[in-house]
DNA sequence: GGCTACAATGTAAACCTTTACATCCGGTTA
DNA sequence: TAACCGGATGTAAAGGTTTACATTGTAGCC
């Protein structure tokens, strides 16, 4: 059923049938009437494609991110997608899987469908990539992490600041040893936490030690790992604090199985907040960032963009610490 | 840029173009070349959008859930996704959030942008609008619910033998009092949690009671006020059968602020298995569905109709029982 | 009554691709 | 040499909308 079906039965031109579905005033209320019975009886929906194609927009927004299963991504995408929809958009969810090459196929196809904006969660590789899409008149926005490109909107938590919160709060608590599980230092989140933490450390007038600082990937089995060879040292530490939760449950993981006690042998906080953060054992000292605000606010964003003028400009939230009890003072 | 463009560029015509990039060998070896170089040059790619519109086909399926941040649901679509992309074809998620306006609205989204496959997680309502989509030729899978239409492909686990297995397991631990949170009962996944429950207990000779029966949304704070009703009992049960996770933690986190022990006081079985389960305080025992088999499945369903042929079938996927250490022998 | 003005509707082009069919041309075959 | 063939390319239509512009008809005005 296309509107050239409807215009013969009912003995209108097609444009009259598209306004009556698009500008009701243009048209004479009894053939408004008439139309919507007919679009009504026979279940007629525009073609969206064609209207893409009309229009030259598809009112479709990209966003790739790294895996919908960490609750982190889910609960902004759904943010993400609640707002979009709110506004006529429809939003396009690639996993990425932190992998450079899936990365690109997800940006090619968001690049094949045209879409209007895309929200990227870079692996900071693709570069190139990115610019094609610059140049191809739809908006890009980092998201989480910094892609390497300049003056591009980018919405992103103050990465230094949550672990500042977070080692300072165990500095607070009297722990000396403290050591990281920090993530991927090729993404910009993952430097930023670790920063924060060695600037805290130095601040207190605490060596970093080498030994102390181990590198994950963002995934569980990395924090149990890592877990594993901070374990292992002569002095291991007293406390801990994991660059994101995956990495976290890894590192609860290996400690539960290897008799150690949380809080009381070693205590950990770790960034990010997911919904199961407070039902875990013990309930988890997190730093967490408002998922939902960062998700709206991406969308609103490039709503703006759409809508033209401004220059790119950087939101940047504020994480919060939020003390349970896998945190504890040095015994 | 355009084949227009191009084609101008090259001195060719846009069907030699296309030809070169659709159908390699239907063109001149150089004159390949130059076309791949120009399209390189100008970083072109083929507007997915009007490719759809002339080949009648979006290579699009929609997906609908509840909610992406539930972590079956962000499984499931995490694996729908993979095996899609791996075949050329893009997802487009929309939440539901339970709610039938929402569901329509997402129906109707679909329906615009002619995706040629929607895999749904049905409220229950919203028939007239899935019968359209069937005429409108699109495949219609159900996963997880029965929307109620007949001959239709649907993809669910087997929710009764899963309590069936949940529910024995209590009796197996010696317990006699064992309530449930079921699920809203117009969900069909719910109704068959809550007839292997019923089932179990006069298999064994154990009274149903109705005070033992609390119906939740699939939501946590339905699961609190569950655990509240039930703990307010004059004879509070010792075991739990939840039909699902999100309840779970509602009911975990009134029973915690309540100083009820789990398991020693009262044992919890949940359905649903989330990553997060094994980290519990208590670990949770759990029937597990196979999440990414349910999801590619579903995506090979899909495909497979898509090839044509086949009458519509449904794939009964079996649950499994995990014991971890929320369920204890009755003491 | 003849004119303007405006409301309602119609006409047709454009968006960009794919593809059936037509054309052209050099080479092979009888 | 005529007829044919097949490879390479071109022509043009179609797909379903939106929308600028054209047309029609009618009410209002002097």
């Amino acid at each position: 059923m296309t509107l050239h079906d409807l215009a013969r039965e009912l003995n209108l031109s097609i444009a009259t049938i598209s306004r009556a579905l698009s500008r009701p005033e243009d048209v004479a209320p009894l053939t408004r009437q008439r139309v919507l019975a007919a679009v009504h009886r026979h279940s007629y929906t525009p073609n969206g494609t064609t209207r893409s194609l009309r229009t030259q927009q598809t009112r479709t927004i990209g966003v790739v991110v790294s895996d919908i299963r960490n609750f982190f991504f889910a609960a902004v995408v759904k943010a993400i997608e609640d707002e979009a929809r709110a506004n006529g958009y429809t939003v396009l969810i690639c996993n990425a899987d932190e992998d450079s090459a899936k990365e690109e196929a997800a940006l090619q196809l968001l690049l094949d469908r045209k879409v209007s904006g895309v929200i990227n969660c870079s692996t900071g590789a693709n570069l190139d990539l990115l610019r094609t899409f610059q140049k191809s008149g739809a908006v890009l926005v980092d998201f989480d992490r910094e892609s390497g490109l300049n003056n591009i909107d980018t919405v992103v938590v103050d990465n230094r600041y949550g672990a500042e919160l977070a080692t300072q709060h165990l500095v607070d608590l009297g722990h000396r040893k403290i050591a990281t599980v920090a993530g991927p230092q090729h993404l910009s989140n993952a430097r930023g936490r670790l920063a924060g933490f060695e600037d805290t450390l130095r601040k207190n007038d605490i060596a970093v030690r080498k030994a102390y600082v181990q590198y994950g990937n963002f995934l569980q089995e990395s924090g149990f790992r890592a877990a594993q060879k901070l374990h292992s040292l002569h002095h291991p530490p007293t406390a801990l604090f994991v660059a994101n939760m995956e990495m976290a449950a890894g590192v609860i993981a290996f400690v539960r199985d290897n008799g150690v006690t949380i809080p009381e042998e070693m205590s950990i906080v770790s960034f990010d907040d997911s919904f199961w953060a407070q039902y875990m054992d013990p309930p988890l000292t997190v730093i967490s960032q408002p998922m939902e605000k960062m998700g709206k606010s991406t969308m609103e964003l490039l709503l703006a963009r759409f809508r033209g003028g401004k220059p790119a400009q950087t939101l940047v939230f504020t994480p919060e610490l939020i003390v349970r009890r896998s945190t504890a003072p040095l015994q």
